[in-house]
DNA sequence: TCAGTTGCGGAGTGATTCGCTCCGCAACGA
DNA sequence: TCGTTGCGGAGCGAATCACTCCGCAACTGA
């Protein structure tokens, strides 16, 4: 394809990205049957390059994880380091729809997590925690929002059904609009988090197995 | 398997009720990608039963398709009937939620649309617009929300990550739990339509062509 | 009691798709 | 010009798909 320029660790290391974030796109658009070779045509490289660089499937999906895991980490605590509550915790839950691990969902379980993935999250989850108290304390948080609450909310907004049916059926002249769209309903949603006059939440607050559970090897098999 | 009682008709009627629902939740679980012989398997019936009374998987889609879009309908007119314009509204966003097409977005495009389905398709798009004007007249509705951000932001509410996730890894003992995490999260998101103090808007309003798009036939193939 | 009928479950089938390997080749440095 | 390096993608065995077909159980009429 494009073979130009200079060479060697450039073009390696743009080839990499592109893995990376073409690996992210097709898993949020296809789910947990996103196949390799997809990846690699919408890298724009051969599967024998995705090969080269992972041995395998699931090794390239454990290192989008870890990736994501960052990102979550950092936007919590970007979140933290804001000043006024709400908006610490409006820019963390959007930085964490945009890239979070939620589209990662599909693919949870049937990789080995590591200690540095699980240290991650737990390092993320607290400074979460953190962020859900201090918008409490300020009383601009509605008050019976939990923590998994608004995680729960987070990978509910990850996914884009609508961005994926498109770019499935190739609309792309309509993806801007769909972007937009999508913008709306975030900012929607999230707002349904501010302390308001409105009712009560049904039902008690989710427990955090809900949350972590996923994480865990998966040996039962089919449901059922 | 359960073959007992009286018979005939009583039996194949149940069965194709059995069929029908399990189908949702496979579809809804396994995106584009079900089998058929994961809903057989789900609806307790072996795949000759489930040929039996619908010629290709193709045709229990579309009858799957009709009927939600008549229980889209219904919804609409129950919620149009409520005098009290936002309960009507949200009791709509609820049903629509439940059991909407949002879950049958996967196979948009896979098979022909009938004139019957364009009809309801377009009867339910009006009675919404009525719905959302009723709102919109009686200040209960925040300002700038559009018929199509509704309906975007119920077919994003439409899918549980969450559940799908639980449903395949079979831990059945957390599904109580999740289903009440559930309700707490599209309470808090349709809470944010409310008439409120809050910010605009990001962008502007998305066309119905977001909407429309999705069932016309695919040709194209692939995407990239 | 016993053919005849009806609808059932699920093994079997060819086609397709999957993850992954391997090889010929193009772009470099020397 | 030759050796090296990383590339793209054809090809492979295994798995999975939608769909067919058949032996059998449950019931009916005589």
């Amino acid at each position: 394809m494009t073979r130009s320029r200079s060479w060697r660790s450039e073009e390696v290391a743009r080839n990499d990205r592109a893995l990376l974030s073409a690996a992210r796109e097709v898993l949020a658009a296809d789910g947990a049957h996103a196949s390799v070779a997809a990846i690699a045509a919408r890298a724009g490289v051969g599967v024998g390059s995705l090969y080269r660089r992972y041995r395998t499937k699931q090794e390239l999906f454990q290192r989008l994880c870890l990736i994501a895991l960052r990102e979550y980490l950092d936007a919590a605590n970007e979140g933290l380091a804001m000043d006024d509550p709400w908006e610490g915790l409006i820019h963390y839950a959007m930085a964490s729809i945009r890239s979070g691990p939620g589209s990662l969902a599909p693919v949870a379980g049937t990789f080995d997590v590591t200690e540095e993935m699980t240290e991650l999250a737990e390092r993320g989850d607290r400074a979460v925690a953190e962020l859900v108290a201090r918008a409490h304390m300020a009383g601009v948080l509605r008050a019976e929002v939990t923590a998994v609450d608004l995680e729960l909310l987070i990978e509910q907004l990850s996914k884009s059904p609508l961005q994926e049916q498109l770019q499935r059926q190739g609309r792309t002249e309509l993806y801007d609009a769909a972007l937009n769209a999508r913008e709306r309903i975030i900012t929607i949603a999230l707002d349904g988090l501010r302390a308001a006059p409105a009712g009560v939440l049904p039902g008690q607050a989710p427990g955090y197995e809900l949350f972590t559970m996923r994480w865990a090897p998966q040996e039962g098999g089919a449901a059922e």
